[in-house]
DNA sequence: GCAAAAATGATATACGTCTATCAAAAATGA
DNA sequence: TCATTTTTGATAGACGTATATCATTTTTGC
């Protein structure tokens, strides 16, 4: 029951070991007759090459980098914190792996970063990116050095990654309009939203969704022009607080950052107030779904995407291919529904 | 920059390779002293067991089992199919899984499968179980063996099991019933429930969440009591279209399988439809949606599930702590945000 | 202080692969 | 045919751990 080594599929191939390797690792100078009879034999005893023993025995450590935005953003916090944890885990695996920080979206730093990667010997890559053109030729660079590369969160130029490792934004953005226009259950009304910058993709990307929904299957909601925030969490409870004084307002949508601000403008609201759905479960989004103060959250589950990273990662420098894994989608979260995340829970309640 | 090995642990502490061993494998014959002196050493050079080496010396391969309801249903073919993708992409790290089938909701059977289990000499088992004290004797023998048990997607009786990897059905009902209150949009109405039979206790632990919430959240939408259907499409489409005539119907749910028949009654109606919400995204309910037949789907992500029953069980059967991985929570699916799943997509839409 | 028991050290083999080396055989070219 | 090139075979050491054996040292109990 033991599985075929290699020695067994020589025997079979009716070659030597040397050359079963020479096969298995293309090193060349194989007659095309022997590759065959070595493939045959693979197929035929069913050998997969034990990674543990290769591993050991190349003394292969994988180092990986995570370059992430830096700042005291909730949502950033809670994926660097879990990447530290996931690496912690990925040690007894030879994994390592490194967070490196550069100033939240700023292309040139973002660039500078990236160029010094060059110099440490990374095996991969994973980095939260921005889509500029200028981030494509120090990435191929890198990918030409052989180092694997994957956008995470927000994807990099495609050209420039192996992989995106995230949610579709428009989903995200269509998926908060379908919630919202079934909140109205029938009736008409009028939506406020909230974006931290158009310039930013993921914002315009998740507006153009949510708006897409609503025109097209819920046209008695009206959804007004969005109020631009720079993702501040002031901005938006001065905001807020104006717009709540508005007659006929049904909903908010809040595609960006800054919702400690929305929520402390709702806390101080009485009455009814309006249907609210935010993004990214954070300490105080779900402090806030559970007070009632808001009523859906759009989470992308970066922990999710964090332990896929590692995952994609390794896959792409072993160049074998990937195991199977469902689909990131936007999750939706209810008061109901909460992940008993302790990650979640310890974080404070920072700016977001 | 390479990783301590034991015997520079041994080395540190001032002991022999021997007796370092003799520590970390815990053989025993080992005085006080020493052990301290070794666990020391090891915290020092942080010092981390290559598993790859462990296990390429040990020859080791572990061999789980997954117990599985027999049958056509469609979503326990999307569990046994994602159990042979998965395994497949785990022979390289010399782990081998085996689907068990076992008729449905049989406690009998069962429990025989189990008993035969221990003629195995499995390493780990994760079992689609039921709550029944009659699997409690099996499965304590079972680990007494030495054998890793967790439940999968329906839980075994607590104390006979290590983990259980599912959601909690009360939280799925209570999102459910969320979804729909939230769906009246303030309005009043009134919800029609289907079960297939509430000894089933994910199905009375499902309804009685939905309850609670719409009681509690929603009191102007009135819950009419379950139609009992044994899960059986046939009843499902029946009953389904006696209910479709009664006036005053805001919504249904059901929260057991044969969902084909719901679909089918619905298919067939004009106007305006109520509200429908039902469990496990498969062909049919996917299509459901996609054609607006349904509204909601509540999904348990089998395939997230199987993935962690590998790691736990791995984790179990190496005694060492699970990577950090996000709760299991009921996700919600609308038309908008649902996965790209191939799988999903090539499943016929068989009986349900 | 002595015998028995417990603890330790030294060491060898095995796991399956990678990598390298050197000699031998086969194919190729003129 | 002979020299050259290509292909093959044989083999050995290394990776880090597990496991076993046997001899030696230390501790324990009386």
């Amino acid at each position: 029951m033991t599985s075929p080594t290699l020695s067994d599929v020589a025997r079979a191939a009716g070659v030597s070991y040397a050359t079963a390797d020479r096969v298995i690792n293309n090193r060349g100078n194989v007659a095309d007759k022997s590759i065959a009879k070595v493939r045959e034999a693979v197929t035929a005893l069913g050998y997969v090459r034990n990674v543990a023993a290769a591993n050991l025995s190349r003394g292969r450590i994988y180092k990986l980098a995570f370059l992430t935005p830096r700042g005291s953003n909730a949502f950033f916090n809670r994926i660097r914190q879990h990447i530290g944890h996931a690496a912690a885990h990925h040690v007894s695996e030879r994994v390592t792996a490194e967070v490196i920080e550069v100033a939240a979206f700023a292309v040139e730093e973002l660039q500078d970063s990236i160029s010094a990667l060059l110099e440490r010997d990374f095996d991969g890559v994973a980095i939260v990116g921005l889509q500029s053109a200028a981030l494509e030729a120090p990435l191929a660079e890198l990918r030409a050095k052989g180092v694997a590369v994957v956008g995470l969160v927000s994807d990099l130029p495609h050209a420039a990654r192996a992989a995106y490792i995230g949610i579709d934004n428009i989903a995200a953005g269509r998926t908060a309009g379908r919630m919202v226009g079934l909140a109205h259950g029938g009736q008409g009304g009028q939506v406020q939203t909230f974006a931290g910058s158009l310039d930013a993709r993921d914002h315009a990307e998740r507006l153009a969704g949510f708006r897409e929904v609503l025109t097209a299957d819920f046209p008695q909601v009206a959804v007004l022009d969005p109020i631009m925030t720079k993702d501040d969490a002031q901005v938006l409870r001065a905001q807020t607080q104006e717009v709540l004084t508005q007659q006929g307002l049904t909903a908010l949508y809040n595609v960006g950052a800054g919702n400690s601000g929305l929520i402390a403008a709702l806390r101080g609201g009485q009455g009814k107030r309006p249907f609210c759905v935010v993004h990214e479960l954070v300490a105080h989004s779900r402090q806030a779904l559970m007070a009632r103060q808001i009523d859906l959250v759009i989470d992308q589950r970066p922990d999710v995407e964090i332990n896929r990273a590692f995952t994609v990662l390794r896959a792409l420098i072993d160049a074998k291919d990937l195991p199977p894994m469902p689909d990131l989608v936007p999750t939706i979260y209810v008061r109901d529904n909460l992940p008993a995340d302790a990650l979640t829970d310890q974080m404070k309640a920072q700016d977001t």
